[in-house]
DNA sequence: AGCACGCCGACT
DNA sequence: GTCGGCGTGCTC
């Protein structure tokens, strides 16, 4: 093949399509649909991957540039990889770019860089030999540069610009006279991660004269100057966030690193190491008869080696991994390989360790805190087919296997699935489509399934992606699940017990310090935080940039806003009323902490949240202190609730369950649901019988009553009621629309086209239907309200939600309604983001 | 996304 | 007149 499509690494509307290359003579035996490419692309060399292969087209072309290098010796991806990404890109409304960079590691992300060496003479010179330039003498500078060059034969432009500081505009002459060449060159960012960073080059007092003196019509270069000065102890900021908050371009910085007042460097970004264990080998346990049947019934598939969705629901403890153990082995003795998805957060050493216990060293981990370079080892590994099992978190469904036979998602129901960031995949839907087209089985295994998934597999519909319902209903060594108590808060409060322990919460710790077992409490803080407010005048301390009240953090003693990362001091004093009475509100870990040595003097009490575990290991180091019993009392917020294992604990405490319910997500109740069922599913597992006490203001709220019930079918009947009524999923799909621009009625306007847009067109093309009226095929838009985050590094945000069932394509409707706003709008900083299936509607 | 091209306002 | 900021358009 003489000729090849290349994606270029350009995520653009314009560039979103195949560009067509030559392959020259030499690189042809090398080059395959998937193979990564540097090709030259305007003025300058990208990174780009081959779509398709060609034989050299009957019209000549002379546009058609040749393919300049090949950058890998096996090609990262595959033509299944690429076809996954063309469907991402459309299911998901993203860039195919995108799709594709997001499978593999960052350390593939290569960069062009810029290398310089002698010229050979052509140029201006030659082809305008009366150009005033080609008649100058050389300068000083020019000569040195010339030498310098011509010492080492080839210089990086870096290199070179580090050498000679103001030299740029020479260097730029002596190339366009030929006297210089450059050519580019995609490098790799293995060794180090790096970030572009911006800080100023010359000390504040210089700035200061320098802002005073500015010219007028350099008004953004004025305002990133100012940014700076005001940023002075924090430089360098990155690049990317110094644009997002002035919403400035890249251009407009470096035109004032040319000037030599910023400077513009790659800083490297720190990450750690990850530990090699020794694993203890593990054998097959023999299975119960309920494990047996689900078994039977998954393996039957395999041997087929057909493709076919299980939803496994297991309760707690039931014994769901041994069964995704058992699959994998009868996988690989195909000859087929295997994935494991697990939230990022239960990807713990002793989850691995179950996994290494069975397949050593054929199990490649991809854990979020790998580096890069360790993340790229791990994938080479699966690559390179020396493991044929991975176990890793949403991006691992991306492995590149080539004979993949199964597809295990553990703990189906979990938001992290979703990514937040473009492309919003869902990886159980990626999974499903993946599994669909390579003929792989999928379990999606859960002890309270999503009620998407478990709608689909309880509607028997007969398509290829509805699940097969698998129902495991004991426990596998044949305990119990332990008795919960629901106590009432109010009921507290009305006797007299204003403490946030309620007697018999109270009672049931005091009886396990006797006992010497151990107790896990859970603080469920979703949708509380820390914040800062004035007893006096209701004053709350929000982001200049975001809208949103800032969040108090212990340690530094100072405000931070979560979304933008924005800091400030603790007012001592109230700023609008000068009241001190102004201090931090919302029940913290930390107050439970105190409360706790209060009760029980003595107490050793682990506390596991955002504040002690952002150390690298710090998880596991907490984790591991309270399985050797060095305290009696684990003390966290969700993190204590997933996937953990201790034969000790015999007690659960919920400190207050109703927390996240009155949050404005729909998913509230299964939310909550689910948080609960997992963490009383801690309790208990082993030898000893175990104990839940859940504390609520609204104890009769379904989801607390059937999470105390065990009772998961009886919660989704009554959720699902709710969801049909609101025309919630599975009832329904939603698309989050959410847009954005620093001019608030400008973006008001824009808003309203679109949704006004999305009317029209959905009208034109005929997809008429009520969601009121159930028909099979409807579509209705919402909004445009502005967004539970109404304001965002200084942008203000807009959305629009629509809802739609059917087999319309709404998504491309919404992507080209976008589109069009987006050309007629002119304005490029009107920002438009497409949401499908979202999760979090906060 | 970059990068060149070209228009137009503020300086010698 | 010229410099340089900033909008516009193109990339096989």
């Amino acid at each position: 093949m003489e000729m090849a499509r290349v994606i270029v690494d350009v995520p653009s509307k314009d560039t979103d399509r195949p560009f067509d290359y030559l392959i020259p003579e030499r690189l042809r035996p090398w080059i395959e649909v998937g193979s990564r490419v540097g090709v030259p692309f305007g003025h300058r060399t990208l990174q780009g991957f081959v779509v398709s292969l060609h034989p050299r087209p009957e019209m000549e072309t002379s546009k058609m540039k040749p393919i300049q290098e090949i950058l890998d010796v096996m090609p990262p991806l595959s033509p299944e990889l690429i076809e996954l990404g063309e469907w991402m890109k459309e299911r998901y409304a993203c860039r195919l770019i995108t799709a594709l960079q997001s499978m593999l590691p960052t350390a593939l992300k290569g960069k062009a860089e810029r290398y310089i060496s002698l010229g050979d003479g052509s140029g201006l010179e030659a082809e305008q030999p009366d150009s005033l330039f080609a008649l100058l003498p050389e300068s000083e500078l020019e000569q040195q540069l010339i030498a310098f060059v011509s010492q080492r034969g080839e210089v990086s432009l870096q290199q070179l610009t580090r050498a000679f500081p103001d030299a740029a505009q020479a260097i730029k002459g002596l190339i366009e006279r030929g006297r210089l060449s450059e050519h580019q060159q995609i490098k790799d960012k293995l060794q180090k991660k790096t970030l572009k960073a911006v800080g100023l080059a010359v000390t504040a007092e210089e700035a200061e004269g320098i802002l005073a003196s500015f010219p007028a019509k350099a008004r953004r270069q004025k305002e990133i100057l100012q940014h700076l000065l005001e940023m002075e102890p924090f430089l360098p900021l990155p690049l990317k966030d110094l644009l997002q908050t002035l919403g400035v371009t890249a251009g407009t910085v470096k035109a004032l690193a040319d000037k030599g007042w910023v400077t513009l460097e790659d800083v490297e970004v720190f990450r750690d190491p990850y530990r090699g264990r020794n694993f203890k080998p593990s054998e097959p346990l023999a299975l119960t008869s309920e494990q047996q049947h689900v078994y039977d019934r998954i393996v039957r598939t395999l041997d087929q080696r057909a493709h076919g969705v299980f939803l496994l629901h297991g309760v707690t403890g039931s014994g769901k991994t041994e069964i995704y153990l058992q699959t994998i082995a009868r996988c690989l003795d195909q000859g087929r390989q295997a994935i494991v998805l697990v939230p990022e957060i239960s990807l713990t050493p002793q989850m691995v360790e179950r996994f290494k216990g069975r397949f050593g060293d054929r199990v490649a981990v991809m854990h979020s805190r790998l580096s890069d370079g360790e993340r790229y080892d791990e994938w080479r590994k699966i690559r390179e087919g020396r493991a044929s099992v991975v176990v890793g978190a949403r991006s691992a469904v991306f492995a590149p296997f080539d004979n993949l036979g199964l597809i295990i998602m553990d703990e189906e129901h979990e938001t992290s699935y979703k990514q937040e960031e473009t492309p919003k995949y869902h990886a159980r839907d990626v999974a499903i489509h993946r599994a669909y087209r390579t003929g792989a089985a999928v379990i999606l295994g859960s002890a309270t399934p999503s009620l998407e998934s478990y709608h689909a597999a309880r509607s028997q519909a007969q398509d290829d992606f509805a699940p097969v319902l698998l129902e495991m209903k004991a426990r596998a060594l044949g305990n119990k699940l332990p008795a919960v108590r629901v106590i009432d808060m109010r009921e507290e409060l009305r006797e007299g017990n204003r403490s946030m322990f309620s007697r018999p919460l109270h009672e049931a710790i005091a009886g396990r310090l006797e006992r010497g077992e151990q107790t896990v409490l859970l603080l469920n803080r979703r949708g509380y935080s820390t914040f800062v407010m004035c007893r006096s005048c209701g004053y709350v301390a929000g982001c200049p940039e975001c809208d949103i009240s800032l969040t108090y953090h212990q340690k530094s003693n100072n405000l931070r806003c979560h979304y933008c990362g924005y800091a400030a001091k603790t007012p001592e004093v109230c700023p609008d009323c000068g009241s001190e009475h102004i201090r931090y509100f919302g029940t913290g870990t930390q107050r439970v902490e105190e409360e706790l040595a209060k009760l029980f003097p003595g107490i050793r009490v682990i506390r596991m949240d955002v504040d002690t575990t952002t150390e690298k290991g710090s998880h596991e180091k907490l984790l591991k202190q309270f399985r050797e019993k060095k305290a009696d009392v684990l003390l966290g917020t969700q993190m204590v609730a997933k996937g953990l294992d201790f034969p000790d604990v015999t007690l659960v405490g919920v400190i207050t369950a109703d927390s996240a319910l009155n949050l404005p997500d729909f998913r509230a109740a299964e939310k909550t649901f689910q948080l609960l069922t997992q963490v009383a599913g801690r309790a208990g597992r082993h030898q000893l019988p175990g104990e839940v006490v859940i504390q609520s203001y609204t104890p009769e709220h379904y989801s607390i009553v059937h999470a105390s019930g065990h009772d998961y079918l009886s919660f989704v009947k009554d959720e699902l009621k709710h969801r049909k009524a609101l025309h919630y999923p599975p009832y329904c799909r939603l698309i989050l629309v959410t847009l954005s621009h620093e001019q608030l009625p400008l973006l008001v306007r824009m808003a309203e086209n679109f949704a006004a847009g999305i009317k029209s067109e959905a009208d034109r093309r005929g997809w008429f239907g009520s969601l009121d009226r159930f028909d099979a095929s409807a579509l209705d838009i919402l909004g445009p309200v502005a967004s539970p985050i109404p304001r965002l590094k200084n942008r203000y945000r807009f959305q629009c939600m629509i809802k739609w069932r059917g087999t319309m394509d709404a998504v491309s409707l919404t992507r080209s309604v976008a589109e069009q706003l987006q050309d007629s709008a002119r304005d490029s900083t009107l920002q438009i983001s497409i949401d499908v299936d979202p999760q979090m509607l906060m």
